[in-house]
DNA sequence: GGTGAAACTTCTAATAA
DNA sequence: TTATTAGAAGTTTCACC
């Protein structure tokens, strides 16, 4: 696989699709003084390089009634379990991320739940995954995501 | 603020657009045998309610050179410093989401950062900042998403 | 590499049901 | 609320720089 150089353009383009990805490439094309079929060539020279995986929604969960956000620490019984006990994890739709870590626990991950209640049970289900030892839970208070557009912006130099 | 209530067709316009936003919307239109308008409509009814907050792109940041995921729990002097270290970590880029917790730490925070030279440095930089106390740090040797379908079909009873 | 224009597709808002 | 429709707008391709 060759190594994929971005250039300015490519970043300013970027730039404007984290923040709405619906934008028009004729909009992009305007405000970088280049045309739209370059927009759409060098977008789509993104995504074959897989640099551009993919777009999504930016949800309100709150809104769709899961509010509550915790982190579970796990401890395996063994580390031999570890490929079995993520394949679990990602079977519950509640779990949205999980790691693998060094340090105190073997497994991490997040939740995100209805509430209290809702939060335990899905605590319980994941504490009753064999080879699953212990777990560890941390609750959000308050969760506050940085702008993606920060790194970016870090990753092209232009901080 | 009226409780917004979401029917079957919604869930699906949503179910399409979380996995490609710029599907267009007669193609929605097709597969849910309604018109296009009625997609838009719909849409357009979701973003005003604040359900869809907007959209954002799937990044591969391993191309893009940023391959090291952490977790930092931050211990704090003083709960009263909470408001103004969150604020600091939200100027570092490399931190991309902070939590105020219960439990072990006061805050948690996720990093994403070039290689293990560069997390120490960012480290440095928490560990820096006026009110923290110490910090732990847990390495991601592997992450898993689950996808975000599986949430949004739970949401919607569609399991 | 990029452009500009043509052909095609999609969006969107007004109207009608 | 939803569907239809038609003009406006956007996308994509391609011959040519």
């Amino acid at each position: 696989m060759a190594k994929f150089k971005l250039d300015e353009i490519d970043h300013q383009i970027l730039d404007m699709l984290i923040d709405n990805t619906r934008i028009p490439f004729t909009d992009i094309a305007k405000k970088l003084l280049i045309s739209a079929g370059t927009v759409h060539v060098r977008v789509k020279k993104m995504e074959d390089a897989g640099i551009i995986k993919g777009s999504s929604l930016k949800l309100d969960y709150n809104k769709l009634g899961y509010s509550f956000i915790a982190y579970v620490g796990i401890f395996l019984q063994n580390t031999s379990q570890t490929k079995f006990v993520l394949e679990r994890l990602n079977t519950i739709p509640y779990v949205t991320v999980a790691h693998i870590t060094t340090g105190k626990f073997n497994i991490f991950c997040k939740l995100r739940a209805k509430n209290t209640q809702h939060a335990k049970e899905v605590i319980f289900k994941i504490d009753d995954i064999d080879g699953v030892y212990r777990t560890e839970t941390m609750i959000s208070l308050e969760e506050s995501l940085n702008d993606k557009k920060r790194l970016m912006h870090d990753i092209f130099n232009r901080m």
